[in-house]
DNA sequence: AAGTGGTCTAGACCACGCC
DNA sequence: GCGTGGTCTAGACCACTTC
């Protein structure tokens, strides 16, 4: 039995990963413990570790306490989404950007949100709208509700140069949210805006985002007709 | 200057986040050395680094060797989808599961997956759609190619028991894929399955993947009217 | 109680990529 | 060239979890 000799955490990760694949070690499996891997490979627990600890992300691997590593079963797809700023998805198509604010006033939160965005008795909230341009194309409409007395600056920015999406980003840092994607039925109002039927499919995203326990921001974003939302695995 | 003796990794992220949140380091700026925060913090470099690549994964802040670590000036957002086969996210929700396969022939590849799907002349492809049931109601209509030749066990499966999108979790290691999330208008034959009009709005996903050079499977999944797919930011 | 992964240290060498 | 982050080591202690 003659020691394998792979010191890079990488090349540890792909001998591993060979392993789960050619069913040396089955799904459901224990596999051995980071000393014994140690050994064998003639490294480090640590570098063994770094390498387990990142099938473990990947989900290829489940690691207890204790109870050691084990191959999954089912191994999950997970991929990241790396959502830019609008400006910036549009120019890395090679686009020219612009937008323009169609609506922007104070306004009550509509009820539907209210399980989403919970918010003090008397917070003041800015309802805005904003449509996003791809050379001068119609790209994203955006609805937007901000919270005012956790974004102070927000009120009395312009908005002309830099969108309420940038603006947010630069100047509202986020400790949590979530996101949700789904298809939607064109309105006759958002079909106009496209410049399409009513009735067209679209591709829509929402995000709420919070700072702590307080609320920053919930949007609606409404994607062209055809927009395709792509990721690795 | 007294030293802040944080010493966890967490902690130590926690504290750099909480400057760049509160604008001590601005965005764009340069930060200090590895070195230099572990002096101050009064531990080694190496929780230090471990602490700062947390960041960087996340997008917060970008780094180069030699440069530098920076604040980023448009961190994006960033999300990881975990995509679970069917079964378990039918039964995750707490409803029963079931699924009927309604083709499975030899067919060749139809040309507009011709780009997403490069095949060695001859190759055989079997075709397979699999309705999913959550509760005995439609929950994903599934349409998948996959290649026989790089799957070889797939042709003599016969899922009843396991469905495809099962069979080739556990059966057909991927090294790489890409997916792609899209709005579709349901035309008739996909209306009826669904039990709704034509013209409804439907989420789909496109996934195809591949091990090392080799295509495994492309599939198209079609969400039952109303399905939001949710992640965590 | 004991075994396993999780983390930290102090030091070292290396690879990349600005200058 | 040389400064920075990337990685590896050998050892240690700790936290969690199952037994």
């Amino acid at each position: 039995m003659t020691a394998k000799e792979a010191n890079s955490w990488t090349q540890i990760r792909e001998e591993l990963l060979d392993r789960i694949n050619k069913r040396v070690w089955q799904p459901g499996d224990l596999i051995p413990g980071e000393a014994d891997l140690a050994e064998e490979f003639g490294c480090a627990r640590t570098t063994v570790n770094r390498a387990l600890r990142d099938l473990a992300e990947t989900g290829l691997v489940t690691r207890r306490r204790k109870a050691g590593t084990r191959v999954a079963v089912n191994p999950p797809h997970k991929a990241t989404l790396t959502i830019p700023i609008i400006r910036e998805e549009v120019t890395a198509r090679g686009a020219h950007y612009r937008h323009t604010l169609m609506t922007r006033e104070v306004r009550d939160l509509p009820p539907h949100l209210g399980g989403a965005f919970q918010l003090v008795q008397g917070t003041r909230l800015m309802f805005t709208e904003t449509m996003h341009y791809a050379d001068d194309r119609p790209f994203i409409f955006e609805e937007r509700y901000t919270n005012l007395d956790a974004v102070p600056g927000f009120e009395s920015a312009s908005f002309e140069d830099v969108s309420a999406n940038e603006w947010l980003v630069q100047n509202a840092p986020y400790s949590g949210g979530d996101m949700v994607f789904f298809a939607v039925s064109a309105d006759e109002t958002i079909a106009r805006y496209f410049e399409t039927g009513p009735g067209t499919a679209l591709f829509a995203a929402e995000r709420t985002t919070w700072y702590g326990s307080s609320p920053i921001t919930h949007v609606r974003m409404t994607y062209a007709p055809g927009y395709r939302m792509r990721t690795q695995l």
